[in-house]
DNA sequence: CCGATGACCAAAC
DNA sequence: TGTTTGGCCATCG
């Protein structure tokens, strides 16, 4: 596993439960702030449970994306049972739901 | 190394 | 956030 990816899925991991991050976002934390769609990239070929990507979406809080780990809607029905707010658009709260990441969190990679 | 690819982004219509 | 266009970055053949 590249260190890239590592980084990706280690920011991904700490996304608490009622909150969401963009894939910019997660770019500019793991060090590559241009690098996004290397994110997506990452995630994409990601099937380890145990980092969320449910709760990554594109920067308007569209979570139609679909994944081949998951049916087209159990994305956003992850998210609503953790408490993450939805538009009448059908898309993401990002002004109330975006990660707001701490300082250690950002250290540690 | 080079070209193609992709769960993206941003500017310009 | 409609569509189109160009650019970004890491991966793969």
């Amino acid at each position: 596993m590249s260190p890239f990816f590592q980084r990706v899925y280690a920011l991904t991991a700490c996304i608490p439960a009622g909150s969401v991050a963009t894939y910019g976002q997660l770019a500019f934390l793991v060090g590559s702030p241009r690098a996004a769609r290397a994110v997506g990239t990452a995630l994409s070929v990601c099937r380890d449970p145990s980092v969320p990507c449910h709760r990554v979406v594109d920067r308007f809080g569209c979570t139609k994306t679909v994944f081949d780990c998951y049916a087209p809607d159990t994305q956003r029905m992850l998210l609503e049972a953790e408490g993450v707010v939805f538009t009448t658009n059908g898309r993401v709260d990002l002004e109330r739901c975006l990660w707001q990441p701490e300082t250690n969190e950002i250290m540690r990679l």
